[in-house]
DNA sequence: CGATCGTTTGAGTTTGATCAAATGTGGTGG
DNA sequence: CCACCACATTTGATCAAACTCAAACGATCG
């Protein structure tokens, strides 16, 4: 049984795994490969429940994530938390503070996690000189509004089993693509709390869906790892579709289609 | 009583809107202005309900709204609709259609809908030309981007009355951004099924809610129109914050604060 | 070896869904 | 101008998915 490599390697080429993803589309050029691992030397490294960045805090450039796990999030009035999403070795995780005048949400790590912080000066000079990694990056927000609204749907519309389900193929499909998942197995260092947030779920019934999905031989979590016994059956149950997340090569730019 | 002007008027200047958005952020210069009003001369006419863009359907230029209301949706396998965000004049609406290899949702509109479209030849043209319409266009994805993580928050956390309150906040700020809202007052062609399907309610509940927000004097919707009455009252109910929605003039590229 | 955090289980409650039917309303054609 | 149709809104009654509260159990760690 190959085991997915951990996400707790050294952080030896941050870049690596972005630039994997930004060529899962168009390839980049010898220069702008270099120039991002370049800009991405200065690594760091946070502990479970670090928070990264905070919302209406101060922007600045661009963080990276080398290994780990990262999640967006608001805390409401109430002082209940709403996960947004989450982020996977290879994602830009705050964007919006490069373009943006302020983040609009927080961002905090599930494990320890590995960052590359790359500075405004250093990103700006980068986008200055690289046109094809603007198309790249502008490209991954795109996805990651895809993927926002794909949480719009799974929350507004679907049943709890289904919301797990779906999140669950979504995050080994997005692991799977940077290589930190593949058999079924993936590291998943998340609590049934954090499960909760993100899908508009209380724990409880959270942790009542999971019983039902290792009942149906679906799924079963085991302490900080996933393993899904049945990838189709999966999919079917949460009708899960990755066309979303765009993770095949073709580029609509230059008319290649495969 | 000013009534905002109508969104029926014929599309002079069709980028008119989205020109003032993209000023809302930072001033463009006069040829990249000129430029965008050159590229949206080409202006089509769609009746309530038509589809504008297909799920998996071909990808080409880009659709700019010049007057009326459109939503992206969809259609999960048991036939349900799902409503996934709305799009005002002066919105690009299918950006991701230019960048991406394929739509991974679907278009329509809400009324009689005038929108320019811009071939992909003449916008690529545009954006090799003018970097400063791609950080614009760029910036503009990333809004969208925090609007879907609204919704996601809206949907997952919040009760029915808090979600409709906070929509109709959300779409007042958006409408009145560009001219078309004012003094509490908006056209708003949504029926309560959009709205249901655009906040995982049911029509029914929907309808309850509403009465509920007309007893508490917040908010009234007449027909097409929709009346606040008493906004500060409705963003509260809705838990409400406009600034994910970046509506205020500042840009962190360049130092300039508001 | 407590202490803390996460998971599991039980019991009762609530929000919002579903089903069904009545009541507007706007548009069309005879 | 009226009859009719399609569509949207409104109301009532019943039901179920998921929530809340509460407590016990289990792992992990300094």
């Amino acid at each position: 049984m190959v085991i997915a490599p951990s996400p707790y390697e050294p952080a030896v080429g941050a870049a690596s795994a972005l630039i994997r993803k930004l060529e899962r589309f168009a390839p980049l050029q010898e220069d702008e490969r270099a120039a991002l691992v370049e800009a991405a030397q200065r690594v760091r490294r946070l502990m479970a429940g670090e928070t990264l960045a905070h919302e209406s805090g101060p922007t600045g450039g661009l963080t990276l994530i080398a290994s780990g796990l990262a999640y967006r999030y608001k805390i409401l009035p109430d002082g209940r938390r709403s996960i947004l999403g989450f982020s996977v070795p290879g994602d830009v995780c705050d964007l919006p503070s490069l373009l943006l005048d302020r983040m609009d949400h927080s961002i905090a790590v599930c494990v320890q996690t590995t960052v590359a912080t790359l500075s405004r000066e250093s990103v700006n000079d980068l986008l200055e000189r690289h046109p094809g990694l603007v198309r790249g990056l502008w490209r991954s927000t795109l996805v990651d509004a895809a993927i926002s609204r794909e949480w719009v749907v799974n929350i507004g519309q679907r049943t709890a089993l289904e919301r797990l389900a779906h999140l669950f193929c979504e995050l080994y499909h997005r692991l799977r693509a940077v290589g930190l998942a593949g058999d079924g197995l993936m590291e998943l260092p998340i609590t049934q709390t954090d499960l909760a947030d993100s899908l508009g779920l209380s724990s409880v019934h959270v942790n009542r869906t999971l019983q039902e999905l290792r009942r149906s031989r679906l799924l079963a979590l085991r302490g900080k790892s996933a393993e899904i016994l049945d990838l189709e059956g999966l999919e079917d149950a949460g009708s899960f579709h990755a066309g979303y997340l765009h993770l095949d090569r073709s580029d609509p730019m230059d008319g290649r289609r495969r």
